[in-house]
DNA sequence: CGGCTGCTTGATTACGCTCAAGATTAGTGG
DNA sequence: CCACTAATCTTGAGCGTAATCAAGCAGCCG
């Protein structure tokens, strides 16, 4: 496809590794020189997703991983009834795939929320890369571990906190992460729907309407549409550390 | 500590990755020859633990991932009010610790459900050798990935399903695992109290001993205390796929 | 401007939690 | 070995939170 080279490359001078504002977020991370340069000839970036769009499906093939320049990403899985689970968003600075290498095959589609650009590094290169980089290596490995300490700070979410405490660390979850991109902590944009929010929350949208309904009424934050700017971040805090319900607090064996 | 010295050493022959039964689960798959031995040389093995006893505390620095080899661990975080979480649970040829490499330290605590045993890996030996062994790099990389899998299929049990789903989830959870390592895939003793298994759950112990009760009346399975015998495995993987509550099965964005 | 999708609000229902007590089992020491 | 204590598990009754059902409202697109 002779579709506008020119603009391709532009793109590609623009988003080099060395140059990107999320260099110490994302993979490249304690790599520079000459390894930097080689992590980014095998990079490769393509034209931005339009909203709606999947990035890959449940059930493909596994060849790359994608990395979050700028929009944001949605994974989800449809289960035999047709039935979507949102599991989670991914904001620039983010990997989306990891959960992809150990079976070949992508166990979650992904969509964006809004235009999204991504880049992406087919796996066959990355993975032999890591053996001679060892800042890569590490980093990578870093980036796993961390996707798994956060799936497993969800779980506490979901399991133990009643649906004002989930749409609370929900919040304060996407304050911290907006912050640590260099954007306001108090005042963002929900890429997402209620729906997809209350999905990934165990919720049913009515409730997640509700609850904002009731923040915002208390003062803990104030909502227009998609913005949203948090008043009150420390009494939300106090919010998401409550544990609603089930909750006899007793160690087992 | 000079304590029976002969002990250990016979544990240490015995246990050797090459003569592990664990071996196509654990870290060495795919490995063998010379690298295995070095991989075996720098692996650990330590007395058994007791029932109770902690392999590792929250917020301890981040030594070496444990590869259990009998028994069962379970992973649990305690928030502020002292309120448990129960994250896991790890069988015989399972990685606990992998959520630490992050950030350098454990943001869990892992405690044994019975006597086990583990095999202690130095990270920071490991790490450097996965760049000279690749069968073992990508190993480490493959398990961290299933881990994030299995944890965003976990979302799917918390997120969707009512509280017979989840039980039903769970058993045939620890079924599938249970004859992947080669023991019986309908009938086997539930290392975890039902305290545990509720906590997992995001249930109370009440809702989770009557639904054991329900399944056992319905004639889906059979328990005498810890022993579970499934005696209708379709029809439990029916119950663990319907979506209980909150499920408008739309799609959002 | 109409049709649409996404969001909000209200009324009712139900699933699972809480509180309470009894039943079994395991662990401990006489 | 058995009595005693302490957990763990089971069962029951009542209640509360959040889901479901049902409209109405507000942006957004063609």
């Amino acid at each position: 496809m002779p579709s506008r080279p020119k603009v391709i490359d532009i793109q590609r001078i623009k988003v080099a590794c060395r140059s990107c504002t999320l260099h110490e977020l994302c993979l490249p991370l304690g790599i520079d020189g000459e390894e930097l340069e080689r992590l980014d000839r095998i990079i490769r970036r393509r034209r931005p997703l339009e909203r709606g769009e999947h990035l890959f499906r449940r059930g493909t093939p596994f060849r790359a991983l994608y990395a979050v320049r700028s929009g944001a990403i949605k994974t989800y899985a449809v289960d035999e009834a047709g039935c979507e689970q949102v599991t989670g968003f991914h904001l620039p600075g983010e990997l989306v795939g990891l959960d992809a290498i150990g079976e070949g095959v992508h166990p979650l589609s992904a969509r964006a929320l809004e235009r999204t650009s991504v880049c992406e590094i087919p796996f066959d290169q990355l993975e032999p890369l890591t053996a001679e980089i060892p800042g890569l290596r590490r980093q990578l490995l870093r980036l796993m571990s961390r996707e798994i300490a956060s799936d497993e700070s969800h779980f506490g979410v979901l399991g133990q906190k009643g649906a004002e405490g989930r749409l609370a660390a929900f919040l304060l979850s996407l304050s911290r992460r907006y912050a640590e991109r260099g954007f306001s902590a108090l005042e963002f944009r929900l890429a997402m729907s209620r729906t997809d929010i209350a999905n990934y929350l165990g919720l049913a949208v009515e409730t997640v309407s509700r609850i904002f309904t009731r923040f915002q009424s208390e003062g803990l934050l104030r909502t227009q549409r998609k913005l949203v700017r948090l008043l009150d971040p420390a009494r939300l805090e106090a919010i998401a550390g409550e544990h609603a319900p089930a909750s006899r607090c007793g160690r087992g064996a």
